[in-house]
DNA sequence: ATTACTATACCTCGAGTAA
DNA sequence: TTTACTCGAGGTATAGTAA
């Protein structure tokens, strides 16, 4: 991974050298942009360059620069992350395609222990069931958003014979009904949500396998 | 100033935490997502709280963390620096203030080796004399953004007697007439431009100390 | 349970310097 | 000139652990 200086230093280059991504500079005057010595300047330029995050040629007097694309990229997803930071989305939309789960669902949400907190924090008593949604590649991502995202608290809790996990939930809407995505609190990655609702969602919305649906996930607890 | 990790602990929790700019977390909670220990997690919770990005509270499970003001700027500062990074600007608009100089950027712009190298890389032969342009608080930012540019470079050179700095050069326009802004080298914080153009400016634009003046600033050397 | 101190291992920095 | 190696000083991370 990139040192916070050393991801400085990218920057600063890809700020100097503007939209055509290349330029010259040398170890001194890259030390003095970052507020550094030249001999860490050194080592900065050939770990960015070790790492693929910048090629480079050295001449006489300094060197000649190029920020590849995966130097961009970094810039980018760094950039990206922050506008997501500060520009903080209230809900997000996918669409999902119904398919059938293997049962498990209906076992996790028929525990006693879960459904008290499902009645406390999200106000409805659940159909002893799921509904499960394959989210399509290109919203994937949207998805992944949820990971960074606490969302209400379901904690886990023992028994004597096993232990179940915590997991969080989103409150969301499909076709307009009420209800909340259900994620395991340790966040794999899925292409398959699972919702829960204070009713039986297929007979509710005449839903059956391969049926696409939309999805409003929203991310704060309450609007 | 904060490291690397620090700065991605701050970054996360706002994005976990959405628009209110706090939320709860616990220090097994954020070494998990900075992949990192329980120990650090402590250490830089502390950190933060120390350097006043945020304000903390203990509870029993966990802690409430606020993300105070000065957190959130430096987020958006990061987040600025990275847009103009990778959405690069072509040229800067500030308004100036004619002002008299003290002679001096007569005596500079007149020494040969300077002028050698005008000809060949701004393509005149400049007036001997500077006009000073006084630059208002609100714009002196946008002048900052030139600090971190290279510009056209403008070697500097020693006689007998003394030295003779370099400095750097950009293409600009004052209503409507070519010139160039001149910053010696190593940036200085300055809120007066140095003009050069190949005309008498005060005589050819009818300027008296004190007029307002636009300039158009081009940050790449030709379009 | 979670938090954070101590101690040690590890890493990063820059002065000196060779090429 | 500029670049980058070595090495010692100082700073950072984690395991162990007390509260």
């Amino acid at each position: 991974m990139l040192t916070r200086i050393e991801f400085e230093a990218l920057k600063k280059m890809k700020i100097m050298f503007g939209s055509v991504n290349f330029g010259f500079i040398n170890t001194i005057k890259l030390a003095e942009m970052l507020a550094t010595s030249q001999q860490s300047a050194s080592r900065i330029l050939i770990s960015l360059s070790n790492e693929g995050y910048i090629t480079r040629k050295t001449e006489s007097r300094k060197q000649r620069i190029v920020i590849t694309e995966k130097g961009i990229e970094i810039l980018r997803q760094e950039l990206n992350e922050l506008t997501s930071a500060l520009n903080p989305v209230e809900n997000i939309d996918v669409q999902g395609q119904v398919q059938s789960g293997l049962g498990e669902g209906r076992y996790y949400v028929s525990r006693k222990y879960y459904i008290v907190q499902f009645q406390e924090k999200l106000h409805f008593l659940p159909y002893l069931g799921t509904l499960n949604l394959r989210i399509s590649d290109s919203d994937a991502e949207k998805i992944a958003l949820l990971n960074n995202r606490s969302g209400i608290e379901i904690h886990g809790f023992k028994t004597e014979d096993r232990t179940f996990g915590g997991a969080k939930a989103f409150r969301c809407k499909v076709n307009n009904v009420d209800c909340a995505v259900l994620m395991p609190e340790r966040s794999v990655h899925r292409d398959v949500l699972e919702l829960i609702s204070p009713y039986y969602l297929r007979e509710k919305l005449s839903l059956k396998d391969g049926d696409e649906v939309k999805v409003q996930i929203y991310l704060k607890e309450r609007n």
